[in-house]
DNA sequence: ACTAAATAGTTTATTGCTAAACGAATATGG
DNA sequence: CCATATTCGTTTAGCAATAAACTATTTAGT
């Protein structure tokens, strides 16, 4: 039990500290929850409804509303409404957005790089199924 | 460099999902934050300055300031300048914080239990000293 | 067909975080 | 000694997150 206190303190100044060093790194006003978003969009393809996207993030619905407004009035994605629910909208990454998150990509890779480098490959890498299992977890957990 | 992506996600949704989890089972309207500081001041002793109190917890002392407001509304510490300097304060836990933090960790105990009894106790240890490697290797960079 | 329940998106209130600017007090250096 | 620099705490502005309330629309179940 002293283990898990441990481990979730490391995980929360991680996290903390993480995001904040790669935020540096991106392009001036380029949050990670904004980075994420288009991020998801490029690799899976857009097109999805708001709702879908925070599902996909595990963030609320509200939070994702916030989101969308930013990247929506920097140009980096467009929101309609979908044709065939009145209720729901549809979010497509603009080109504006992809050339945004591939320079995103590529700020962030020295950081990464780095960090490979200063931890030999399977130090970082054994402890990510173990992570993975642990979020699967806590997301099961949740509901 | 694939690694450190996942990594760096994984370690962002745990943070997410455990800090949520913690703060449903602690007392209605107590924070990670706040159990944080009232843990902190609980082992390592009280009569801490805001400011050591934010170094202590990678957070800034407008952070602090926040959250110790908080903390003082509810009674859960004491505050009072600092004699010997004339800029500084100095944070006492009270009686009613230390009894919050003991309930505290009461109640977050059967989500660690549950957690340990999933993972055995191998899995997340093994981890843990990974993870302070790579928190120490973050907090140096950040300077 | 029509009521009732579920779903999508927005908004508000609360908390937390950073960064930056500010005022007050203490250290430092000439 | 006194000007300058540093430190401490607060405040403000900006972003993100939850939870809960609300509107509008769609789906289900009689």
């Amino acid at each position: 039990m002293e283990a898990a206190f441990g481990f979730f303190n490391e995980i929360g100044i991680i996290a903390q500290l993480s995001g904040m060093a790669l935020e540096k790194a991106m392009p001036e006003g380029m949050t990670m929850a904004q980075f994420s978003v288009l991020n998801h969009l490029s690799r899976v393809g857009d097109g999805w409804p708001p709702q879908r996207i925070a599902r996909a993030m595990q963030v609320t619905k509200g939070a994702m509303t916030g989101t969308l407004k930013h990247l929506e009035s920097k140009g980096l994605v467009v929101i309609v409404p979908d044709e065939s629910d009145g209720r729901a909208k549809r979010v497509t990454i603009s080109p504006e957005g992809r050339a945004m998150r591939d320079t995103c990509i590529g700020a962030v890779a020295p950081l990464m790089q780095d960090m490979m480098q200063e931890f030999p490959e399977g130090e970082i890498g054994k402890t990510v199924p173990v992570l993975a299992a642990v979020r699967a977890w806590l997301d099961a957990r949740r509901s």
